[in-house]
Order: C-alpha cells, then sequence, then structure tokens
DNA sequence: CGCGGATCGTGCAGTCCGGGCAATGTTGCG
DNA sequence: CGCAACATTGCCCGGACTGCACGATCCGCG
C-alpha cells in the first residue's frame, strides 16, 4: 500500500517543496518568495513544483485534496445511532488530536504563517469551504434528505468547519499552549447549547 | 454624500465592469475570458480594470470590501438588551431581504455563475471570511471578552457566515423560487435548536 | 469665472504565474 | 534483462498583475 520508492519518493518531494515554501514565506513574506525560490531549496526544478501544487499558495496551505475527503469518510463511518451532531464531534476529536501531535511545528507554523497572510487565509477557506461540500453530502444520507431539498446538510457542514476553525484559531492565540481538541470541544459545546451568550 | 458626478461615474463602471463579467463568464465559462474581454465589453482600457478590482475573479464575484464591513456596523447598531444570537439573526433578516430584492436578476446570476466554478465559490469563502473577521471583533465587544481569550466570537462570527451560506446554497438549489429571508431564517432555528437531527 | 490640486484613465514595459508539449531519465513488472 | 509506465525537466507561451509616467477630467477656492 504505502511501499513502492516511488511513493515514498513523491511523498518526499511534496514534503520538501511545502516545508520550503512555508520556510521561505516565513522569513522574507508571501511577496518575497517566487516559486522558482521554493522550488530551488526543495531542490527540483521550478516547472516540476507545478507537478506537486497547482499554485503557490497551495503549496504553502499545503492541504491536499486527498486529506479533504477524510472528514467526510469518518463521518460515514461512525455508527448509526449516533447524531449528525455526536459524529462530527467524534470525528473533530480525532482530527484534533491528530494535528497536535504530528511533527509538532508544522500545524504551529503553518497557522503563523497563514494567519499573517489574509490570501492564505482566504486559500484555507477554500480548502475547509471544498471539504464541506464533500461533508454536506454524507450528511444528507445519514438524514435521509437530499442537499438541495433541506437547508440541514449544508448548514451543519458549514458549520462544522466553523467549529474547527474557531478551534485552530483559539489554539493559535494561546501560542500553541492550549489542547486542540479541548478547545474544539468547547465550540461544540456552544453549538449544542445554541450558542448562547457566555456570561462573564 | 452620494453627490458628485465623479462619483457616480465610478460607481457606475464598477457595476459595468461587474456585469460585464458575470455575463461573459456565463456564456464562456471563466477561462474563456481574459481581462481584456471584460474591459473591451465595459468600454474601458485593460489598465483600467485593476483600478476597481485586483483580480478577474474579484470582479466576477463582485463584492467590495465595503459591503464587507456593513455586517459588522450593523450588529454593533442592534438594540444593548437583544443577545448575540438574537441581533445576528436581524440582521441577516435585513440582509437577505435586500439581496432578494435587487434587481432581480443579479443575486441569481451571481450565485449560478459561482457555483460553477470552484475557483469562485472559494473566492466567495474568502470574502465572507474577512467579514466574519470583522464581526468577531463586534461581538467580542458586546459580550464583553477578547477574541483571543474566548472561542465564542470567533464560532459565533464563523457560523453566521454558515447560515447566511447555507441559505443562499439552498435558494439557488430553489432555483430560486423560494424565499431567501425564509430560508436564512429556517437555518437559525437549527442553529438556536442546538441543530437537532431533523425529522423526517 | 478661472485656476491650482487632486483624482482618474490610459499606455508601456516588465515580472511572475501556470500550463502544454516533447525529450530524457528512472522505476517497477514480467 | 527489457519493456512499459511514470516522473523530471526544459522550452515556450499566453495571461494576470504592477510600477511608472503622462494627459484628461473634476472639484473647491479665491
Amino acid at each position: 500500500m504505502t511501499s513502492g520508492l516511488r511513493e515514498r519518493k513523491k511523498l518526499a518531494t511534496r514534503l520538501a517543496l511545502h516545508q520550503a515554501a512555508l520556510q521561505l514565506v516565513a522569513e522574507r513574506g508571501l511577496d518575497g518568495v517566487s516559486v522558482d525560490d521554493i522550488a530551488a531549496r526543495a531542490d527540483v526544478s521550478p516547472r516540476t513544483f507545478f507537478n506537486y501544487f497547482p499554485t503557490k499558495d497551495d503549496a504553502v496551505v499545503g492541504i491536499d485534496a486527498s486529506a479533504v475527503g477524510q472528514a467526510a469518510e469518518r463521518f460515514a463511518a461512525r455508527p448509526a445511532h449516533e447524531s449528525p451532531v455526536e459524529a462530527l464531534r467524534a470525528v473533530h476529536a480525532q482530527q484534533a488530536t491528530e494535528m497536535a501531535g504530528e511533527p509538532e511545528t508544522l500545524w504551529p507554523l503553518r497557522l503563523r504563517v497563514i494567519d499573517e497572510h489574509p490570501v492564505l487565509i482566504a486559500r484555507l477557506h477554500a480548502v475547509f469551504g471544498s471539504a464541506e461540500r464533500a461533508l454536506a453530502e454524507a450528511i444528507a444520507v445519514r438524514t435521509g434528505t437530499a442537499v438541495g431539498a433541506d437547508v440541514y446538510p449544508t448548514l451543519l457542514a458549514a458549520v462544522s468547519g466553523a467549529a474547527m476553525r474557531a478551534g485552530l484559531h483559539a489554539w493559535l492565540a494561546s501560542d500553541f499552549t492550549a489542547s486542540l481538541p479541548a478547545l474544539v470541544d468547547e465550540a461544540w459545546d456552544a453549538l449544542a447549547a445554541g450558542l448562547p451568550a457566555p456570561r462573564r
């Protein structure tokens, strides 16, 4: 499955490009970095860059389309007795744990860099957006409706993105001292309660 | 305030460019249209195009940054006794009514064109995203917290975007036969109830 | 009325993004 | 070992977008 020298090499160069992009942008800012620079640091030709990422911005954000559908798949695999919200909470809990546990500095660096460049924030929103469309489909299946027929699937999918983004944002704001899973869970608490104004 | 020949002309060319972009893309698709084409149909020089929109995509989406802050301002202006959710609902009701009442075909055409091009969906998400950041600030003020300190402001701001997008999507799915304000309101009902699974 | 100052439209030149094509090298399979 | 598949790369091109400089237009003030 994961075997094959070819596969591993591809993954490696992909990661190399992503990290090169991340570092360079952290150093010089988005406009101070060209695709050629990134390719150079990753030791590939500029032309090859585009075999891995369609856009400079995408290389910086570094989230591939395959990871995008993941949420929807995991959601669909949850036990049938769970309500949509319960199932989504569980999926998010798992994802948040994974993200917090990765190579340590990867997500923090990513989020810091993205947060400083509106264009990249937009790109991140876009990635979430396409994940949400897939998710809406899965939600519709679970609730027995169609995406077009009811607001619920689209709404819940978008809301789930909102919860995750809010969690990530709070994580960044805490300078990564807080626990990401706890923050995401907190968001879901508020959602399940109907978003009452927080008492001070 | 609105006076001045200059002001009016600017608004006019801006709208002309937007509509030209919209029509052309509806006819030929996004890649079949160049900035020069759009400028030509709007009767301005290609260079002038960029005085009005930073990007071809932005011209198609056609929502300016000023309109973006609008939601936050209106929210801030709501009576203080309203809860954040109540205030947001009211703002959305007003916006939805306005959008449904505009030059008729403008929003429908916009939404149809955007829906067909993933890049434009992304751009729309981006616009919503920056609106949400402004809104989060306003929510933080109203609830007496800070944006970094609590998940709530970011979350609610993102959720409000989700509600509006879900409403718009359902509106499009109904081929604009349904009432946009009603759809948005329906979304808020679900949110206030904690997003229970819809009964079939 | 008319005269600066500010603002807008425009052309030109240049950089960079991003993609199609074809040659070359590398990997994996029988 | 040899062939087929695929990845890398170079070349080239059109289109997006920017900085600059100049002319035209509009606005406010005397």
